[in-house]
DNA sequence: GATTATCATTGACTTAAGTCAATCGGCTGA
DNA sequence: TCAGCCGATTGACTTAAGTCAATGATAATC
């Protein structure tokens, strides 16, 4: 566990010492498939870091439509907000795959970051980053329509898995869809025009970026 | 300076010596009103609090089309996000009106960071509410139409004017479009649609909550 | 291995909200 | 004082994307 601690992003460059801390609060825990984490609302007494499997954090409109705010795969820490600020989670979690997950717990973990300045830093740096990703979010949601979100995740898909031009989705077209603010019927026709115009060739969750300029220009525009 | 700087949210419960601490790097300066603080992409070599007037946060589209994030007032902090994660700015800073400004410099300020646990978290809750903040424009952007954005708007005023049912819109209503995601037709229609179904009434700047029930079921639900 | 669910795709239609254009009023600055 | 601008409002129109519905295709489960 202190070994593997340190591999992660939010731990790594800390000292032993430190690791063996952390090691000694941490608590692992299960979850199947499906099952909910924690919701919107809930007390957060601790956060989380996905040890192995996948999480989606959400939030979901009264008439159930969701809109994906992350998915965290091994090594992402997540639930982290009311640890520092109020109390409650902002949004929904649950595990995509049946996933293992290590609890810190909030007061103890409080202790640690007080004691600790190169922690705090990297906690920093971690809701930084977080807050940049928002930020591109919003920006997304409000100036660029789904053809110039699209194109901007199907690059970003292909730098993250640096696969030359091929790129695997690596979720459900629902889930896309609901990453991406919208909804399957439009996804699809989204995949299909982008198709026929010659930016990617598409078979299943399989594509291959034909025209990666066009992409880049229709993300950056944000529509056709 | 100590004594203001104690006063800020980000630096209030510190001991005095830190205060002293920080007024030593602290750097006050001017802007006009409509003066850019910096641009998106630009090199972040420090952060700002706002000491008097008031500034605006926000993304722009090719098409110049623009999106607001945030307007800060006196004693709230902005660009940290480069001092923590990354290097350049994720937005742009314009003064809304002539404004002075505490800039704090990176270096300098991550020193002091490391040397005061207090400090760093103070900045966790800083970021983290701000995270809670983006959580739900995210969640009005994605999940609810104009009008429901605008109703939870207008309980947000209220509720921070404390002024019972009266409220001032503290913007343009071009600047308010912006902040809501939407454009000043799109606005006026909506105001004028709440007052004629009797949600509000409404005189310039200046508006009444009639059917406070009604507003907030509409800021719930998103839609009429 | 059969039977449900769930997911993906396509077509026809509706709708929220954006675009374009015109008007009005109030400030601003020469 | 007056010309010129910017902000707000309203009307007519367009359009991106959502809804509803039907069909196939997988994939999950007993």
């Amino acid at each position: 566990m202190v070994k593997w601690l340190g591999e992660t992003t939010l731990f790594s460059g800390m000292a032993d010492q430190h690791l063996r801390d952390l090691s000694g609060i941490a608590m692992v825990v299960s979850y199947k498939r499906r099952a909910t984490i924690f919701s919107e609302g809930d007390q957060g007494n601790g956060f989380y870091l996905v040890k192995e499997g996948k999480v989606k954090i959400f939030m979901i409109s009264p008439d159930g439509k969701e809109q994906i705010l992350h998915i965290f795969g091994p090594g992402e820490p997540f639930g982290e907000v009311p640890v520092f600020a109020g109390q409650s989670f902002p949004a929904h979690a649950v595990a995509l795959e049946t996933s293992r997950l290590v609890f810190l717990p909030r007061d103890d973990f409080i202790a640690l970051v007080a004691a600790n300045p190169a922690l705090a830093l990297n906690l920093l740096a971690a809701l930084s980053q977080r807050l940049r990703q928002f930020t591109k979010m919003i920006d997304a949601l409000s100036l660029k329509e789904v053809p110039g979100r699209l194109a901007a995740h199907l690059l970003f898909l292909s730098k993250k898995q640096s696969a030359g031009d091929q790129l695997q989705l690596e979720l459900s077209k629902t889930q896309l869809a609901s990453l991406l603010g919208t909804i399957p019927e439009t996804l699809s026709r989204m995949l299909s025009k982008l198709q026929r115009e010659g930016f990617i060739t598409l078979e299943g969750a399989s594509i291959a970026i034909v025209d990666r300029e066009g992409l880049e220009e229709l993300a950056e525009i944000g529509k056709f």
